[in-house]
DNA sequence: TTTATTTTTGACCAGTTGGTTAAAACAAAT
DNA sequence: ATTTGTTTTAACCAACTGGTCAAAAATAAA
């Protein structure tokens, strides 16, 4: 019989060495560019045992791809159960988000691509991840904020696209803007790490009462 | 002989027809994704002909990359000529940026992808566009702007970056901001026209002097 | 040791993929 | 009408893809 599919097990069992080079390559590769047969020779095992952990290419894609979107989305919602004012929120959102995103700098771009290449594909998790999102994250931040009278009462929907782009669009485009600006790696680098504190001091600038 | 393929020719040839067909095909599907087959299918004809007029899906898929990043980049360039103050170039960027992509939706995060999965085969069209855009865009909006006095001396890269960033993400994660902030369709194209006008305000609020 | 169970493998398969080929249909020129 | 060159097609192919299967190792249970 198969047995059920646990996240902690034996680090080094052949399933959790076939999950990693799975991610590994579907990250790097891409859902249509992955291939089984490369998942497989990463792990250093036969294809057949690779069917026989997960029944096939779309469920151990499922699989993953689940874990990574509840990381991804969790992982950040913590800053805001915290009691602090709107400025130290986003400066502490603002440092976490990047932070978490220099160890996975292929994530956000991965996600965004496969969620429009294979909608059907992830339909399940999407919805799940809808529920959760609807009651945290960013709504949160920013509306309580205005009604604490701590900013300006512009367009908080805006504000948060504001937020959000900046954070993670020099990720998700370090290719154009490399490209851009003719930027080294160790250049890009630095400036990603700068940005931890430049963009939430640049949106401060222009929201901050008083 | 095979003729030569220019770009203006009989709107609705055959090879016009492929074209059209393909540029569909490759940015709904992807590189990986895309089928010769469907190519084909969608031109009305057979996939023997398809290779009688491009030899390959690659050199198909080299000719329309080029194509499509000459027109994402040189579209745009024309403002930055004008001999307008920092505040109206950036207005007028911003609406023309937003328009630009408001009409080609699925264009910068296609690019993106296809720039991470594929490098090896779009280096030389990635060559030629660095040569062009190291003496154009966005390094001149800016660093003139400083020249001049007109905004405040921060960091001009990272005030790029944010402009950037905040013009392109919400197209590139528009599934993303969907769902992060439960909009509809609607609401989502209502917000990207607004975008048009607050993205620069937003960013005036912050560097303009006096 | 024997028996039962789980893990791993090599060989294989049907379907798909990008690409080719030889011949047919078509058009233009003589 | 015949020749010449171009456009289009049907049939085909080798390589690859995700997936299967029966049997062999390896491991655990008796």
């Amino acid at each position: 019989m198969v047995k059920v599919h646990q996240s902690s097990e034996n680090l080094d069992s052949t399933e959790q060495r076939i999950y990693t080079a799975a991610v590994d390559v579907f990250l790097e590769k891409g859902y249509d560019g992955a291939r089984m047969q490369e998942i497989a020779d990463r792990a250093g095992i036969n294809k057949a045992l690779l069917h026989y952990y997960y029944r096939s290419k779309e469920q151990l894609f499922k699989r993953f791809f689940a874990d990574t979107v509840s990381a991804m989305f969790e992982n950040i919602s913590m800053v805001f159960t915290a009691q602090l004012p709107f400025e130290e929120k986003l400066r502490r959102f603002s440092e976490a988000y990047i932070s978490f995103l220099i160890q996975r700098p292929g994530l956000p771009l991965f996600l965004l691509t496969e969620i429009r290449l294979h909608p059907q594909l992830i339909e399940n998790t999407m919805n799940d991840l809808k529920l959760k999102s609807r009651f945290t994250m960013m709504k949160l931040l920013i509306h309580e904020a205005i009604e604490k009278d701590e900013i300006e009462t512009g367009s908080a929907l805006h504000l948060m696209i504001h937020i959000v782009s900046m954070l993670i669009f020099p990720i998700v485009g370090k290719s154009m803007i490399m490209m851009l600006l003719d930027l080294t790696n160790e250049q890009y680098a630095a400036i990603i790490e700068e940005r931890k504190s430049v963009v939430p001091e640049f949106v401060l600038k222009t929201v901050k009462k008083s």
